[in-house]
DNA sequence: ATTTCAAGTGAGTACTCACTCATTATTGTT
DNA sequence: AACAATAATGAGTGAGTACTCACTTGAAAT
């Protein structure tokens, strides 16, 4: 896949206005890239507009604001964070009984995430760096965190709980538990130690196993 | 315990030169609180000084660059960070028997680095902001965390392996999958959602639980 | 061929930044 | 009280900041 071709996918969730300028997508590329290596704030319009090979003020053009910018990488990026929890098909797919066992979804999550991870990296960087100053972002991800990803994450654990398949803790932690147990596996192995060699899908296994038996009803 | 005190606790591993003025003091509280809000590169030094109570010139008596006094908070969180594996006495504890199980153990350290998150929360959000921006930190951190932390963890887990207790799991996956379920939870509790009603000993209480059964020899 | 117009430019603008330094205030010593 | 040494000050500095705007370009519409 070219550089354009996944930043373009990223973006498609905003395909109303569609027709992104090739120079439109350089800025892009390029602030994502800086606001990564260096942070949002320490990136200047200026840098950003000679990697990119365009003049300043092409970007405002582009994006009121510098910050209008860092929205138009943020906002896409939240939403394909949490994307398979977005699609209307997603609860079907448990619930007609295409994931038999909370383990079979589990994985199907871990995939699917594991592919964007490796894929928007960059993006994701700059996500979670930025929610930490930016109220409007943190916000926006809360309301779809429990307006969509805790709902319906919600009637899946309750569903594998009646089947006795999974302890009865309150929902609330077994999310929380099963999000921290896959995003720590991420977080290790693409954010603090990226350099160290994994074996992806070994390591995959033992922290489903890990997960599983952590969650197993007794 | 007053504001200046927990300041010089988190300081006392530097304690060579000792003698913090009092100025010096606010300097740093007031830098802490800054950089935690908007982030080191948004914050402006003659902000931190109206803040403080100080005129600008001072900081710059105190810490030569901007740069150094980031460096002057980040780098005692680190220490503080991963203090119960610097301490000689640590792994005495373990092989002495004063920790029978691993769960034990466990239970120790987070007891002990619960009372260290609560207390130094705003230089420790600091701490994980900068680190990705700031070459010298994350290599400190890589250098401390491989010759003192995982070394210590490394024995710690093989001891419990051998006594049959914990999975014959690779140690670095053990490490990571312990680290991680206690990280998620203070990430979750402090970091992400520390509004949330949080019943902090029964949430242990079930984390731990699920980190023992996950990691049990079955 | 002429008009139209969005896309692109880059010098210019007002302002902020980290850092300096000559001057003043405070403290300790005799 | 006189002096020395140190600490603190804040106006000043030049580099850099986000953003503007009068202008150019090129391609499509008439």
């Amino acid at each position: 896949m070219n550089e354009e071709q996944w930043l373009k996918e990223l973006l498609k969730f905003n395909e109303e206005d569609g027709k992104w300028s090739e120079k439109q997508i350089k800025i892009l590329e390029a602030a994502i890239e800086m606001f990564a290596e260096k942070g949002y704030a320490a990136t200047s319009t200026s840098e950003i507009a000679k990697r990119a090979g365009v003049a300043e003020g092409t970007i405002f053009r582009h994006y009121k604001t510098k910050k209008d910018l860092l929205l138009a990488i943020v906002m896409p990026t939240l939403f394909q964070s949490v994307a398979p929890f977005l699609a209307k098909e997603f609860a079907k797919e448990v619930f007609e009984n295409q994931y038999e066992h909370y383990e079979d979804f589990v994985r199907a999550v871990w995939k699917n995430r594991y592919e964007f991870v490796k894929k928007y990296l960059p993006a994701i960087r700059v996500f979670w760096q930025e929610i930490a100053f930016h109220d409007e972002i943190k916000k926006q991800f809360e309301t779809i965190f429990k307006t969509h990803v805790y709902e319906k994450f919600k009637k899946i654990i309750e569903h594998f709980q009646e089947k006795g398949e999974i302890v009865e803790l309150p929902v609330e932690s077994v999310i929380r538990l099963t999000i921290t147990t896959i995003a720590g596996f991420f977080a290790a192995r693409f954010m603090i130690m990226p350099d160290y060699e994994w074996d992806d899908d070994a390591e995959m296994e033992r922290t489903i196993q890990f997960l599983m038996n952590g969650l197993a009803k007794k």
